[in-house]
RNA sequence: GCCGGAGUAGCUCAGCCGGUUAGAGCGAGCGUCUCAUAAGCGCUAGGUCGGCGGUUCGAGUCCGCCCUCCGGCACCA
């Protein structure tokens, strides 16, 4: 038996889970489960990221104990996974002090004892205002490229790991692992931003309490991402557990985010190297899911609450919509309208009313019960449909592999239509070939079942229930059980509709939060939901999640802090876009003073410069000048910037240019 | 600006190493059966395969240039 470690991110506990983060642990959980199916000796490891400042900021915003929070948001985060039926085998926190500190120290000590951490009494040049040590190859004219001021030539003490040591042993490997990374967009990517050069990482953090100790220097502690990344390897034993360690590390599959590939595949595999241990099979960097095209982010408004999805029908339809419309590793949409539609087509129509009709038709010729027959022409397709499904699926092309159960249960309907059993029952001269027909039907059902069963564990297992299948849905193995049974008798139960058909749109639609679109009343004229047998786990109680607060308390500063920064209102002269540069706009504006100003504005994208000429705004007027694409800015326009990106221009009532605002 | 990816029917996408009338699913229209959740099944949809040029007997499929979109980097006082 094969063993098969697959993770995914850690997540950061500042926000309860939102669209897109389920989506990684379901597909996550389809590639666990269809690796148990393959009797695999699967381990599925998911966790929280506890030791970032943010949920320090946030515990702090709601006047928690940071760990006390932690505990909060971890129940919130499992009952969430457990609303959509992941099943994880282990769950790791980077707070737990038995398991994981033991690991970071021990990974830490593991790159020290190799040479590859040293102190940065590294006379750097650091920038106040990042709150960083700025590489040398960063700074522009010897300043700091985002401050365009000149960093501090700091000593603080810090440590540092060897990264550019490992340059070339990364690229080594990329190349005799060419499967080390995908889809082949990340690993391009990844490429090129190791051949241009890697940079020693500071893996420590000065005078914080807040995360696990350095074995050398207990004064300071690991710095988050060095921390994060190690729950991998801590929470299969590292540095404390000997012999599990040994048993499962590596790790076959990391399964990440697009954004932070970069993080599992240099900075993890250097760390790895340094402390010689193996390595991971591969990562894999999966895409972003939108809500109507655009990226989900709580300052739009547009977040999808997963458990709303499930909250009808179980997770079942969202599992299967999340693996079957997106193509996995690329982005995909999500839309309540298309949700519906899905749901419709692939669930009640065909699926749903497949198990329904056969079921039926048993119940009334045969009684309920049947001996398999002959076997046809679906048992090759049911071959076929298996294999390439298997193909698929071990190459992680989930969305191919769910296409593949499809066809199988579209040639199930056609081979009904073709054969059609209600005719046959008329004259009992047929009643072999009608026992067979129903036979090769609820066999073909019984397989697509198999192959669903991952993406679909609770209604898949239903329909497997309902076909005869009589042995449990966890002890099925995946040759035996989509291998054509030609023998044998089996109970075939009709027990109603799976999933009622949604007459009305919007009809699952539940508090959509996009700011000006009303959501549709939920009220829906559709039958009530299957039976509880059916869909365990769509008894979550989705809607009663309480939400986190929405923040109180940030950080007070005093009016004397305030009254330091001089805003004025400015008249906007003219406005010209800064060649080769995307985002800055380059605007001479009336300050008030004897000669207009010149102030870049990274606006370019919101804005043409023509929208801009005429604008009465405010600007900053007392900022240090900078120089940004050989420009100099004296002051910055004031304009909200959402998270998505984009920028909206603050517009002040014309008032005569140079007003004090405050 | 540099690097990478993409642009194929209303929508989501297949089309490998160039070769008969460019495909699938969904949606839509029409027809049909009646076991079934007004579901199923069949047929239809006629799309300059982003644009221009080139290689070739022959190009979504290779080459060059251009346009648009997405992502990464730079940049975002």
């Amino acid at each position: 038996m094969s063993s098969f470690f697959l993770t995914t991110a850690i997540d950061f506990v500042n926000s309860r889970p939102h669209l897109g983060t389920a989506y990684e642990k379901i597909t996550a959980d389809v590639i666990a489960r269809y690796h148990r199916l393959k009797g695999d000796d699967t381990w599925f490891l998911m966790g929280n990221d506890e030791h970032s400042q943010n949920v320090f900021r946030r515990a702090q915003e709601q006047g928690k104990a940071p760990l006390a929070y932690c505990d909060e948001m971890e129940q919130v985060f499992r009952e969430v996974w457990r609303g959509l039926d992941i099943s994880f085998n282990d769950f790791i926190r980077t707070t737990d002090q038995k398991r994981h500190f033991p690991g970071v120290q021990t990974l830490v000590q593991a790159c020290l004892d190799n040479g590859d951490v040293y102190e940065g009494t590294y006379e750097g040049p650091y920038c106040v205002s990042c709150e960083e040590f700025k590489p040398e190859k960063d700074l522009v004219d010897g300043l700091c490229p985002i401050h365009k001021t000149k960093p501090e030539w700091i000593k603080e003490r810090n440590w540092f790991f060897r990264l550019s040591k490992y340059q070339r042993p990364l690229l080594a490997y990329y190349e005799e692992h060419p499967s080390f990374i995908e889809p082949e967009v990340r690993r391009n990517e990844v490429l090129r931003l190791v051949e241009d050069g890697l940079v020693d990482l500071s893996i420590s953090r000065a005078g914080q309490s807040w995360g696990i100790p350095l074995p050398n220097d207990p004064q300071s502690v690991v710095y988050v991402w060095f921390d994060a990344l190690t729950n991998y390897a801590s929470a299969v034993g590292y540095g404390w557990d000997d012999e599990q360690f040994a048993r499962r590390w590596p790790a076959n599959l990391h399964i990440v985010g697009k954004d932070i590939t970069r993080f599992h595949c240099v900075i993890w595999p250097a760390l790895l190297m340094s402390a010689g241990l193996p390595l991971p099979g591969q990562v894999f960097g999966h895409g972003w899911v939108f809500f109507k095209g655009e990226r989900m982010s709580k300052t739009m408004g547009n977040i999808v609450d997963p458990l709303d999805a499930a909250k009808r029908f179980g997770p079942d339809p969202l599992r299967l919509y999340l693996t079957k419309e997106v193509v996995y590793g690329a982005d995909g949409d999500f839309t309540w309208e298309r949700f519906e539609e899905k749901y419709n087509a692939d669930l009640a129509n065909n699926l749903g009313n497949l198990v329904n009709r056969v079921a039926a038709m048993t119940e009334r010729y045969r009684q309920g019960r049947l001996v398999a027959g002959g076997g046809g022409s679906l048992a090759t397709l049911a071959a076929d449909s298996a294999s390439a499904y298997r193909r698929a699926m071990d190459g992680l092309a989930l969305h191919e592999g769910v296409a593949a159960a499809y066809r199988l249960i579209s040639a199930a309907n056609e081979y009904i239509a073709e054969t059609q059993p209600w005719s046959l029952a008329r004259d009992p001269a047929h009643a072999d070939r009608l026992s067979g027909v129903l036979h090769d039907a609820a066999e073909a059902v019984r397989i697509a079942a198999v192959l669903l069963l991952p993406v679909m564990p609770s209604s898949a297992a239903e329909i497997l229930r309902r076909m005869g299948e009589t042995t449990a849905p966890g002890d099925l193995r995946f040759d035996t059980a989509t291998a054509w049974r030609a023998s044998g008798e089996r109970g075939i139960l009709n027990a109603g509709a799976l999933w009622p058909r949604l007459e009305d749109k919007g009809a699952i639609t539940v508090s959509e939060t996009t700011p000006g679109t009303p959501s549709p009343s939920s009220a829906s004229s559709a039958a009530p939901a299957p039976s509880a047998a059916s869909a365990p786990s769509a008894s979550a109680p989705a809607g009663t999640t309480p939400h986190p607060v929405a923040p109180a308390a940030l950080e007070q500063i005093a009016i004397d802090d305030f009254m330091k920064v001089q805003l004025k209102v400015a008249r906007i002269l003219e406005a010209s876009n800064v060649p080769k540069s995307k985002k800055l706009v380059q605007l001479k504006v009336d300050v008030g003073e004897a000669e207009p100003r010149t102030i870049l504005a990274g606006i370019a994208e919101s804005y043409q410069p023509e929208q801009l000429v005429g604008r009465t705004i405010v600007v900053v007027a007392n900022l240090k000048p900078a120089k940004l694409m050989g420009i100099e800015s004296n002051g910055m326009v004031l304009a909200a910037s959402p998270e998505g990106g984009g920028a909206l221009l603050l517009n002040a009532e014309p008032a005569v240019p140079g007003t004090r605002v405050r």
